[in-house]
DNA sequence: TTACGTGCAAAGCGTTTGCAAGAGG
DNA sequence: CCTCTTGCAAACGCTTTGCACGTAA
């Protein structure tokens, strides 16, 4: 497979913009999605694709980038961004329900953790305004600790 | 400046290294430090180097990097890292103070809040342990509001 | 059949590194 | 002086992209 190659296009891309990510059914998109609704907490792109491999063996990484960003963008599963760490992604039917993660600084495994404090616009300087948040909290998970 | 290259290392770097980060005393290392202490907020390495070259014209964002690393090491600075984004960084002295972010949504802004919310420990599952935590609150600033 | 999705390799970006020249003590 | 630090460009790892081929509909 050898062919000419144009310059790649700048990165960043407009924020609203349809952007061509995968619709239409395939096995690799079948795979992607059903990884995502057996685990049991957020994936990075290279744990999906290790898992995906099972079902779609040629997949490549960076269909499962496509695959999941236009997941994401139709709103089937949502990204979860813990700090210094790459994206992971999680079926909706979990992120919609409103909660956090915790971390586990020995296993490095993330979990869902339900509900959330109250108050947090009690923090906020004045005329700041409160749209969202996140919280993450870092510890031993029961098998660790 | 044409000189013969080897290849660069694994970037992976045991994490207890004592790694050759700056330690002297340097014209650079100073406008960094100032820098950080002069603003209000954790600022990235881009940030850093672009005000950094008032006080040092010549400084190189690969130094910027290797000064912020050597600070972080020796405690003077600490690390900021919010979802998703580059790690910023703001000196000791205000992370000591334990805190959180607020990031604008509309300028792209972090500012640092007093205070968080009280039993964080009741949303854990048994047997997990909490050791710390990071709480992000997003929305809009004083002037975006 | 035809438009869309896939796989591969190349490119982009933020970050780190090797090296020679410069600065600190 | 001798050693540590700097600046530059190359290299890295993760992510995105271009293109020809495969495949869903």
């Amino acid at each position: 497979m050898n062919r000419p190659r144009k310059r790649a296009r700048k990165t960043a891309v407009a924020a609203n913009a349809p952007s061509t990510a995968p619709r239409r059914r395939s096995r690799q998109r079948d795979a992607v999605l059903e990884v995502l609704e057996r685990s049991s907490g957020p994936l990075s792109p290279a744990e999906i694709h290790a898992r995906a491999l099972r079902r779609a063996p040629t997949i490549g990484l960076s269909t499962v980038y496509r695959i999941v960003r236009g997941l994401a963008e139709e709103g089937a599963v949502s990204a979860v961004t813990l700090p210094g760490q790459p994206a992971r992604y999680e079926p909706a039917a979990v992120a919609d329900t409103h909660h956090h993660h915790f971390h586990c600084e020995r296993c490095g495994r993330v979990f869902d953790i339900a509900g959330c404090p109250a108050g947090l616009e009690r923090l906020l300087p004045p005329a700041f305004t409160l749209e969202r948040h996140d919280i993450v909290l870092y510890g031993s998970c029961a098998e660790c600790g």
